[in-house]
DNA sequence: TCGCCCACATTAGCCTATCTTATGCGTGGG
DNA sequence: CCCACGCATAAGATAGGCTAATGTGGGCGA
């Protein structure tokens, strides 16, 4: 047939940038740099022989040959675009099944899969909650979202949030105050002990506070049960910032230091190697990451 | 907007397969390997997780979903390709002026450009004969055909052919005779030196034959003087495989000897580096490229 | 029936296109 | 007037694509 086209990746590109008529934000729809953007629609007016964009100073104009270009290149990606979705469609009845810590699926991901599904309503999710890590031999669990080093070699591990760690509590056990405004005042607090995150002493040692001798107050291995506690205002918890994003911005629970500590654990998605190239799994991971930064954002 | 799309060299790859139900010949459109496209759509089959061949023992078949796959997807690259040589074409009475020395002009480029004429019909091309490379300093120069070592840096080079020098010369001077048994049967011919060649004696040298003492005969210092010199039967002459290719099918020149000495020089496209991607010059070279290859296919 | 060979698959390694980071540049806006 | 916005450019890292070589399975010819 011996059809001539342009480098299909610039094409790709150049119509993004057409539509947007910015290449800083094609460069956002396309999740690469400004630069590559740059780089590409170059390539493409050099591959034409034919300038697209009239770079003004603040913004850019198609030229009138771009102008004439962009229009059916946006159709012919719109219809690449669309079969693809509908090949996936007809095969879609997949069923995603979604690994996860219970703390992560009840404080977090539950609350919000439901916007997934409406990005993918032809898929049948299943988040699966287990408490330790799955080994993807079996075929109940494609993907994990898992807590932890990112250290899981042979598999496909991307990072989706950092997170940090910080007391909180129920607003009506400070009373009247919203904020404490030293470290050791937290000695006046029954503390909660959450066997997931850090040792109250450790955070405190890194904070620049007292060590405690005893280690006073309740107990658990589950951090959605030591957040219901929090709540429930039984006492003082150290807090994963992506689990109690929620319960701050409703008020449940308060924050009465500025203060946060990095966690050396993060979140992750993981999955086997076979799986990271597939489409579905593209799309949650992108989902994913948009909303992890959408509740990290919560925190400035 | 956030369309997802599958690596656009696959879903390319994977059309051109579904045209040809064929892996190889789909591999020949694109001008990669059989390998190569083998990897492209086992890497478009695990983006979706969808099979879209089966592979039976000496062929293929689109399974019912690859099938509906490939339908839009060749109206898309259709349409991509279409408003590709739309817009190329309204900017496409550019002249491409092609530089190169008389011999190549006169007895191959000349005789052939006009099918290149039918694949790019909007474009005036210009063919600028001269006896020297172009810096392509100015503008009346945009590719060159050259015969030479390859060895010109700072351009763009390909190489499009390489050669095979032998005596050829007039079916009448030998007669009865269309082949001569012995390399030093030549010593009885008066023979046409070439300087743009190797010299007569070099080629008896490298050909097992004795060398003559007295350069008797005629010389020029253009193949194609040579070539109608030999034509018009004024002796023998070292014939260079491309130039002579048409002469020897239309018997207006015969080879004596099967044996063939390979050149030192090739020929080779050669443009400034800027315009090494320009679409109309891929164009050329491809053209270029596959016409040298039947000219030479005439050796076997 | 045997073995060849045709077409596609697979593996390992190279290479180049693409992307990133960092920085430059020109100008309109506060 | 100077900042900051938006694109360009340079240099270096990386991943993806390609190749060459080889493997595999089963028709097809002798």
């Amino acid at each position: 047939m011996g059809r001539r086209l342009p480098p299909l990746i610039s094409l790709r590109v150049f119509e993004a940038v057409a539509r947007h008529l910015s290449f800083t934000s094609a460069a956002d729809e396309l999740h690469v740099t400004q630069a590559a953007v740059s780089h590409q629609v170059k390539k493409l007016e050099e591959w034409l022989g034919i300038t697209l964009f009239l770079r003004l100073n603040r913004s850019i104009k198609l030229t009138k040959e771009g102008e004439a270009y962009a229009k059916p290149l946006t159709s012919a990606f719109d219809a690449l675009a669309s079969a693809t979705e509908e090949i996936l469609k007809d095969n879609g009845s997949q069923s995603i099944n979604i690994a996860t810590f219970d703390s992560i699926a009840a404080n977090w991901l539950a609350p919000r899969i439901r916007k997934f599904q409406e990005h993918a309503p032809d898929s049948a999710i299943k988040i699966v909650t287990q408490n330790f890590y799955s080994d993807f031999s079996s075929n109940d669990v494609d993907v994990e979202i898992r807590y932890g080093d990112g250290n899981w070699p042979n598999n496909h591990v991307v990072k989706i949030a950092d997170e940090e760690i910080f007391p909180v509590c129920s607003p009506k056990l400070l009373g009247r105050k919203r904020k404490l405004s030293n470290v050791d005042d937290l000695q006046d607090y029954s503390l909660i002990h959450d066997e997931m995150v850090m040792e109250w002493n450790d955070w405190l040692s890194e904070a620049g506070g007292t060590i405690m001798k005893t280690a006073k107050g309740l107990r658990y291995n589950h951090s959605h049960i030591v957040i219901q506690s929090a709540i429930a205002g039984e006492g003082m918890a150290l807090g994963r910032s992506l689990l109690i994003a929620d319960d701050l911005d409703k008020g449940r629970l308060i924050a009465p230091f500025e203060l946060k500590i990095q966690s050396k654990f993060s979140y992750y998605l993981v999955c086997p190697k076979e799986l990271a190239d597939q489409a579905w799994i593209a799309t949650f991971r992108d989902w994913l990451l948009e909303e992890a930064a959408n509740t990290m954002a919560y925190y400035g």
